[in-house]
Parts: structure tokens; sequence; C-alpha cells
DNA sequence: ACCACATAATCAAACGATTGATTGATGCCC
DNA sequence: GGGCATCAATCAATCGTTTGATTATGTGGT
């Protein structure tokens, strides 16, 4: 029950599957332990133990466990961010857009194999920004920062504004978190809906859902800015909140 | 520097003040240190010396520090849902439903004096979300299931639907995650668009925002069934995905 | 008023267990 | 033999928990 000393399961096969080495098997258990157990309770003899390496591993590949940490962070994110593509190119209509934007986060059209492993990285940047570590103070400014320019920038665009305000800085987040609920909430999700999530092509549909609503919401957020410009030049009244 | 040997700092006040007891200090300062460093970063001594209490506290008031992590999740969130009130109730329009349902979460007009605090509980929760601990699954049946349950079913009754289906849930979690985006990404909004949040009437303007956000969401989906039951009636293929 | 007793609350100290990190030796392949 | 990778074993530190004693707060009897 305790001992299971067979560090390389699979032999070599014909050609499919390369032998994942070590370092590739302790990077995959150990963002699947820090996503479902957070940093500090996912202890690194646990992880070796799942990956069917040595401790001492950890040191000898990534230093020690805030190294492994940081890879196993820095590695996806900018998977992720790189799937967006242009997807802020002029050319572009508004859903187009949003569609490249909002894919990746779900986990749509992933290149794993295994979709649960998208899951996992999303949770293990949600919990981040709960808990930012000082290694993800820095991922953020270098790859999440220049892709909320780029969304914000284009929802500017597409409100008629040159740069994004506050108002276009809110319409942002309140996309960004509708995309990122459906990693999160998942198993709250599966508990109060079961159907959403287990329909035959539910993330498509969640896709498709999702991308209406941001077109509704931009839609609203152009209205109101309309409705708000013609109260203003007519009272001459500079206030920014009209109703909704 | 190291030692502070006051365990009751604040003597007897007038009234207001009724000098706080050590289960209150040690329960405060735990959800506190929860919120910011999770269950496990946050030690029972870290806990403790913050509120000035003896280590052997835990064991005596609440048996361990689960106990204590129990404590600290349980009464928060009843309070937040109690504070939604009868959102739900037919004779509310739907601005006033969600507004009444929105505002706790974000915390307007919280019965604390520190704001702070507030949105710590909310991040307890948002962290349970994404790893569930026994003593959060049973609160969630408890009180948050029921509470869901009044929102889809408003959402339904607001859509001419006598039960909420797959895309009313949908809506549902879309309008949650927009305002618990609010107490889960605020470090990442200060930082991203700090705007937002440094205006004066901030999560007052916030909030008619979502509540208008939450209009324009709920008229898309009136518009997208009409659209799809036109459809439908007209071809007579039952499908379920027409564009946006 | 005084003592005896009980309960509640707090304290310092230490328990065993587990943590991340580190060492020096070992097998292996080119 | 010389890098490369892996191993068992151990380090000091910290973890949550527990103990036994000590102080504070009442309570009732005489």
């Amino acid at each position: 029950m305790t001992d299971l000393p067979l560090p390389i399961p699979r032999s070599a096969d014909a050609d499919a599957s390369p032998a994942p080495s070590a370092r590739d098997r302790l990077l995959r258990q150990a963002t699947a332990m820090f996503a479902v157990k957070g940093f500090t309770a996912a202890s690194t003899r646990e992880i070796c133990e799942a990956a069917g390496v040595n401790i001492a591993s950890i040191r000898y590949y990534f230093g020690d466990k805030e190294g492994l940490y940081r890879e196993t962070l820095l590695g996806p994110i900018t998977e992720v961010i790189h799937a967006f593509g242009r997807f802020d190119d002029p050319e572009l209509s508004f859903e187009e857009a949003m569609r490249m934007f909002l894919a990746p986060i779900l986990g749509v059209a992933s290149g794993h194999k295994d979709p649960s492993v998208q899951v996992q990285v999303m949770k293990l940047h949600l919990r981040e920004m709960l808990e930012p570590s000082p290694a993800f103070r820095q991922v953020v400014e270098q790859t999440i920062l220049p892709a909320y320019q780029a969304l914000s920038g284009m929802l500017a665009r597409h409100c008629g504004l040159r740069r994004p305000d506050d108002d276009i800085h809110q319409l942002a987040f309140a996309l960004v978190a509708m995309a990122n609920d459906y990693c999160q909430s998942r198993e709250m999700m599966k508990l109060l809906a079961p159907g959403v999530l287990d329909r035959p092509r539910a993330l498509e549909q969640v896709l498709d859902r999702l991308v209406g609503y941001a077109h509704a919401l931009l839609d609203h957020e152009v209205g109101r800015r309309q409705r708000t410009a013609i109260a203003t030049a007519a009272s001459g009244r500079p206030e920014s909140t009209p109703p909704s």
C-alpha cells in the first residue's frame, strides 16, 4: 500500500510517447499538486512520490520548491497568452476578437490531450490572484499586463475612444471575470447546475454564450455613453452616473 | 520588539467598545490570516500571536485548527446571505432585485466598520471554490445552494420560464462571477486600472454598473430565446445554438 | 468579612510528526 | 574515468497539538 517502486512505469513505446523524462514528470505532477492543494499544502515529498522521482530532484533541477513553482507558473501562462494571437487586430470584428480571447481561457482547442491540465493551470493563476507570490507579480508585469492592455484598448476602440477610461476598465474586468469563472467555479457549477458542463459540446456552447454576453455588454456600454453625452451636453453637468 | 505582554490593550471605555474577548480577537485575526495566507500557510502560532492569546486557546475554544477555520467560514457567510434579504420577491423589479443581491457581495453598506474584513471573507470563500475543504461543502449545501436557487429562479421568472434551464444557469453564473471578481481581483485591478477602485464613491458606482450589466445580459438572453423560438418554429429543428 | 471550593481562562513548555533542504555515495552511459 | 542522474539518509526548523500548572472569577457557607 505504501511502496510503489516503479520510477519509469511506461516502457519505450513505438513513437507516440517519447517516455517523459524525470524532469517533465516532476513538472507535470507539480502542476497538478499545486493547483489542487496550493503552494504550501503541496509537500515536496508528495509531489516527488507522485512523479516517481527522488526528493533531491527538486534541488537538482529547479534549485528549490519555489523554483519549481515558478517554472510551473511561467510555462503555461505564456502558452495561454500566446494562444490569444493577435485578437486586438483592428481588422477583426468584435465577436471574432472576443472569441479569440475567450477560447484559450476556457481551454477550448487546447494543445494538450488532457483538458484537465489546462483547467489546473487556470486554477493556479486564480489562486495567485488571491494570494500573490513574489514570483507571480513578476509574471503579471511581463505577460498579463500587456495582454490586458490589448484587451482594454480593443474595447475602447469599439466604443469610439482612443484610450480606455475607468468605465472601459470595469467592462474589461467583467468580461474576464465571466471567462475565469468557468475555470474557477467548475466544482460548484457541477454541484448547482450539472447540465451546463456535461453537455456534449459543452465548452463550445459556453463560449458561444460568453461571446454573446460580451456583445450585449459592449452594446450596453456604448448606449450608456451616448445617453451620458447627451445628458451632459443638455445640462452642462459633467456627472458620470446616469441610470444604469 | 518581540514581547507585547498586554492581553487586554484597551481599558474599560464608556460604552462604545465592550473590550473584545480573547475568543473574538482570536476569531478576528484568524479570519484575516486565513484570508491572506490560506489555511495551511497560516500557522496557529502566527494567529495567536497576532491576536495576543496563548496557543492553547485554539484547543480551548475551537478544539483544533480546523474547528477555528470552520467557525471563520460559517459565521460571515450566513451574514452575507442573510443580507440578501428577500431579493427574489416577485414584487421587486429586476434591477431592484439584482441590487439587493449584488450589494452584499461587493460589501456595500456592510455592518462592519472595517470594509477590508468583508473583502477578506469573500476571498476566503473564493479560495474554497478552488480547493473545497470538507467544512466548506457542508456550508455550500446549507446556505449557498438555497441562495443560488433563489437567484436562478428569479432569472427564470424574468425570462418567462417556470423553472431555470441550462442557459439560465449559465447566465446566473456569469452575473455572480462579475460580482465575485471585484473581491477577487482587487489587487490586480489596482495594478492594471487604479482609478476604478480609488474613486470617492467607487463601490456605489461599481454597483450601478453591474446592475446595468445584469439588465443588459437579461435583455440579451430574452431576445436570444425569442429568436430561438422563432427559428425552431419556422424550421422545426430543435437546435439550441443560434448565432450569439 | 472570611475562608473553602469550583469553574473558567490563560500560561509556558514540550510532544511527535512533518516540512524543505542538503549531503555524500551509487549506478550508468558515453 | 568523468560527467550525469538518482538514491537513501539526515539536517534543522516549524508544524499542530497537548499537557500540567497557574491565575482570575465567581459561589456558597458560616
